[in-house]
DNA sequence: TAAAATAGACCGACCGGTCGGTTTATTTTA
DNA sequence: TAAAATAAACCGACCGGTCGGTCTATTTTA
């Protein structure tokens, strides 16, 4: 698991892509933007990728394998269905809370996958994966019994949804409600509907 | 209301502008696309509007003048807020399957928002006026006793975000739920959460 | 073991196409 | 017939990608 010095250098074009890529969006962004920001030049930009696309592509990759060691922790740790679900939501809510440019590219990556397939295929495979997390999570609670029997895809979806509402914040102004406030207060909402109530556990 | 000359032409020029920022976005749509799909000139268009940008961003005057008519109209119905929420989501749901370009138009002003100062204060000022109709039937419902006495405007803020999750389908394998299945679970699911139970609406 | 050879990593000037916007000429309208 | 509207040729800043070349570290050779 020790990086190579490639790697390291990959880390360092992808830092500095990230951080172009939120303040100027893929379009806009430039190569001579992240040859300045990474400290690095043209060359060696694309010695390590062949084009713009590849290199932004890439940037979903890192992201998706930063994140996906605490999520697969969640789902896998030993605690009730309910419990895991509200892991995941202040996973998030910390995570942005801590920076939210992955959140704000994101943003940018739908509007890539709008236009171009390989984005689009690419984002396709990381909501199918997260999607399939939320599922797995839910047919446990279904199944031990502390959920009702709801449809898993659609609940499954309208949770990650809601978690995606995160990015809503970054871009405007919410009137005097916070981000922290919110989630909790649709943690909440999703388990409420989601938890069976006292009467119906006992029977 | 009979539209002017003026008005016809820029009607045209913009059906043409929607329909390229569908295809390209922002920044790979070309005046000289909106120039042929329009039928028009680029002397046409710039006598109309002084740059690409205000064209876009008369782009969403143009979509939420069209939204709002049936928006307020269905706000200031009479009928009780359960089913004016109801019938907000089934106008949505109705739009994106009539015609879903408006959506998915969406999805790159939101893009825009990021970088220029101008689309963010024009989506804001769209977001606070649709949040505030909302807010509007979730006082009624709760002032009548219908609703459980929630935070409007957290749960404004959930319903819209709920609404624009339409999105996700136009873009992503959604693997067999449809829309319209999910949007009538998500309904049930919101209600659910707002309503008075039975036994509380007696006492 | 010092010189020669090779490979990998990196540099940055430069080229060619692109596209928002301008200009100028022409046609339509009132 | 003057003003409004439209047409289309044109300008030039801009930027992704290229390429000849350098620099450093490792390996081979004699």
């Amino acid at each position: 698991m020790n990086k190579t010095k490639q790697d390291i250098r990959k880390d360092q074009i992808l830092d500095a892509a990230l951080s172009v890529l939120v303040q100027k969006g893929y379009e806009r962004s430039r190569m001579d933007d992240v040859v300045q920001e990474s400290q690095l030049s043209k060359g060696a930009i694309y010695w390590y990728y062949k084009s713009k696309k590849e290199m932004y592509l890439d940037l979903i990759n890192f992201w998706v394998l930063r994140y996906s060691v605490t999520l697969n922790h969640i789902v896998e740790e030993d605690a009730p269905p309910s419990q895991q679900l509200k892991d995941l939501f202040k996973y998030f809510i910390d995570q942005n809370e801590s920076d939210p440019q992955p959140f704000v590219a994101l943003t940018e990556f739908w509007s890539m996958a709008q236009k171009d397939p390989d984005f689009r295929k690419k984002l396709q495979k990381v909501y199918t994966h997260f999607l399939e997390l939320i599922e797995e999570i839910i047919y446990r609670g279904v199944h031990s019994g502390e959920f009702k029997k709801v449809n898993g895809r659609i609940t499954a979806l309208s949770i990650m949804v809601n978690i995606e509402s995160i990015n809503w914040f970054t871009l405007f102004e919410a009137h005097g409600v916070s981000v922290t406030e919110y989630m909790e207060t649709i943690t909440d909402f999703i388990l409420a509907g989601l938890l069976k109530k006292h009467e119906e556990k006992i029977t």
